[in-house]
DNA sequence: TTGACAAACTGAACGGCGTTCTGTTAATTA
DNA sequence: TAATTAACAGAACGCCGTTCAGTTTGTCAA
């Protein structure tokens, strides 16, 4: 009965053929630039044989998100693993954050700068996969907060809340690197000192009376 | 000769109807989801006339970004025009700033979360109309901080780089608020707590040593 | 009043999109 | 070998942004 594993094993080497073609064209152009018959051009089958595989263009492309953000994740692990200092491992989470988004662009906008609509029956299977992992990320970023708390490197009243905030401004930074960078019309600092000043101003913000 | 000026006065009256229908539908649905045929629709004109008042889609819309944000930069003017003192008038800026996207979502989105394609020929005419408005904006902002630091009650060193810290602060404020907060698979605290929580850890990373 | 002219506007089309339906091919099973 | 099933493709549907050739409409000089 070997024949239902080759079976499936070909369909799974198909299902990782779009995926690896979807996203290669979806860094080079830009989920809006790249549609599914271009990936079939480029994998030579027809467009029909992609929804076999996948629901829709978005679920392919959330698919790919979803890949990608558990490589953040799995960075993030790494580094709550390092012992050391609290605060220089927020420092380090946060900065692997946005040097995460900035290394992938597309990425980063279609999951955190894209409307999705939550209302009613609209369930979204793949939204929700990322959004444990977007979970996850952010159960990092309040452990790590926490730590700093109760090292006393840090101050603040409610975590919840002080998680929420930084990272809305760590996703400020990271959005704005990302779609504007290369403004010619706007005196941009450079990036490095953006995003050094920032987590400078988050942690000065933190911490305990001086 | 009055007839060359009833001719401009009807084809303006009838650019400002285009301007009305789009920004209406603009605001009900979102960019992407609306055509230009079913602006067209609602005016009782063919799309082809629309393009003989605006270039394409994008300048139709950016347009009544710019009508928008002028409406933001007219609020901060009124705000500064108001002598009082710079700490409660910084934090009235940026409440008001954050208060406009949220007012205003689809235009916030479009002008500030839209990949832009800044490279070689591509102008963007109304773009960079946008972008005028959206530098005054700015100053407006590096004023309000400078005045801070003159009184005392703010503390840093590069103006510069300090306000565009902040507004990257405020913008990733701004559009999670937008973006996700319908968003039921994630605890966020309410939005007015989010706010006040984000005014205050950028107003304490700034104030001088304490 | 008439005829030339220009401006305003439209119908129809182009090429592209996401997606679905129907049919064909090829491999497996009985 | 015949029946069954899975994989796949061609063609189409109904959208989209945009363009272009042509028609209507109003104005002005003769």
């Amino acid at each position: 009965m070997g024949v239902a594993e080759r079976r499936a094993r070909e369909k799974e080497e198909l299902r990782q053929k779009i995926l690896d073609a979807a996203g290669q064209l979806f860094v080079e152009e830009g989920f809006a630039n790249v549609s599914v018959r271009k990936i079939a051009d480029r994998i030579e089958y027809s467009p029909a044989t992609i929804y076999l595989y996948f629901k829709d263009k978005t679920e392919l492309f959330s698919s790919l998100c979803w890949e990608t953000f558990s490589g953040l994740k799995a960075e993030l692990d790494r580094l709550e693993g390092e012992a050391g200092d609290p605060l220089a491992g927020l420092r380090r989470g946060l900065r692997a954050y946005i040097d995460f988004g900035i290394a992938h662009p597309n990425h980063y906008l279609l999951t955190f700068c894209t409307p999705v609509d939550h209302s009613a029956g609209k369930v979204m299977d793949n939204f929700q996969e990322i959004n444990r992992v977007g979970l996850e990320t952010f159960d990092h970023l309040q452990r790590a907060l926490d730590r700093c708390r109760q090292s006393g490197q840090l101050a603040f009243e409610d975590l919840n809340t002080t998680s929420q905030v930084v990272w809305t401004f760590i996703h400020g930074t990271t959005s704005l690197l990302i779609l504007n960078s290369g403004d010619p019309h706007f005196p941009w600092v450079p990036p490095e000192q953006l995003i050094e000043s920032s987590l400078d101003l988050i942690l000065r913000g933190l911490s305990p009376a001086r």
